[in-house]
DNA sequence: CAAGAGTCTATACAAACGTATCGGTCGCCA
DNA sequence: TGGCGACCGATACGTTTGTATAGACTCTTG
């Protein structure tokens, strides 16, 4: 699959990777241009010339990743390609960075990532209550559900250690992905869905 | 309850307070000695007087709160204080702050609360273990759990708005409560634990 | 080939930051 | 009562930061 858009591989793309990597790390403020420009092997004043200021920089980086996100989400679910190697492969690849950046922006407070926290919540709600037509606190369960996966990917640093396995490796991300389903009750994932993820996860412990 | 030592309440406390709130917000890096000796109403020179550098203050926050979190876990669940109303109002004025100082601890590197949550692992894998004695993968369990959970401290502030309830309001908290044990399934808990969960909160519930 | 737009580097500067230092005030005890 | 230590404020200094500016190189285009 090619990059993004045509842009990409060019030197604001890796300045732009340089920094959505150094903003997950360190979060915002303790990135410097400096920084920047020395992880992607070039001058400081050339990130300014691309970015013109810092904050620019940071929001080209969360719109990078939300289109990033949204393309994935088309091609793999409304395109059906979530059980096709080459897309599997494929997410496997780019993805984290992504998460790692989108976990990080969630806790430094960009709007972007706000908005995509809602977006999951307003999907996960209609899927509860398309499921489940009771008077449960639909919204409580998908904020909750939403806060805990991402969650996840918040917490990647701590999970890898606690796990002695980096979280977007391969296994790592078999044994949460397993423990997940262990955990929660499968009729909040949707039976369908649940048993699609579990199957998905089994073909791909089999081909190992 | 009196505070956790005698030297609380002291303008060395409230710097501390003022302190966590800011690292809490903001991120360490984006907090300025500046900004914290506003909030507490002191010069900067005394917050310098008092820690030392921002590091040594910052490493007093992450002291404070563990020991906080220590005696709370010995108050309640050793002591067997759950229930008692006291306690619980106590918890629930003196938490939120701390709680927060935590989930930016963990995003932030914090040594310190990457020990409470390893510490978190070890306790919730033991139980696990204690309760199942199968051959399931009971670390990578305990570890999505603890991160789960702590995934809702961490992003309380994407939960409070997705809601349109502060998290550490007392609705909030029910709410947020009531969902998790809805989606956890229950002998994860343990059968136990999860009853006496379950009835502490309708207990709350039936007091309002 | 000339010119200009795009790309990149080097240097400079003002602001903000952490921290060190000095001076002052209050309370306790000999 | 005098002084001494703890507590607190004001100021200053060196560093780092984001950003502005000026110049060099490259590649296309007319």
């Amino acid at each position: 699959m090619r990059p993004i858009s045509e842009e990409d591989l060019t030197t604001r793309a890796r300045i732009r990777d340089a920094a959505m990597a150094l903003f997950a790390e360190q979060g915002v403020k303790a990135t410097t241009i400096r920084g920047i420009a020395e992880a992607a092997k070039v001058s400081p004043g050339l990130v300014q010339h691309h970015f013109g200021t810092k904050e620019a920089l940071r929001q080209a980086c969360d719109e990078y990743v939300l289109s990033y996100l949204r393309e994935q989400v088309t091609v793999g679910v409304t395109d059906h390609n979530l059980d096709k190697p080459e897309f599997i492969e494929n997410v496997h690849r780019t993805a984290p960075p992504l998460m790692k950046y989108l976990g990080r922006a969630l806790v430094d407070g960009s709007p972007a990532a706000a908005a995509m926290f809602d977006e999951l919540v307003s999907v996960t709600e209609e899927h509860l209550a398309d499921d489940d037509r009771s008077e449960a606190d639909h919204r409580a369960r998908a904020t909750v559900l939403t806060a805990m996966k991402l969650g996840i990917t918040v917490l990647h640093e701590h999970v890898s250690r606690a796990l002695g396995t980096d979280l977007y490796a391969p296994q790592g991300a078999l044994r949460v992905g397993k423990a997940q389903l262990d955990l929660i009750r499968p009729e909040f994932l949707g039976r369908e869905l649940f048993d699609q993820a579990r199957t998905g996860l089994e073909k791909v412990e089999g081909q190992r």
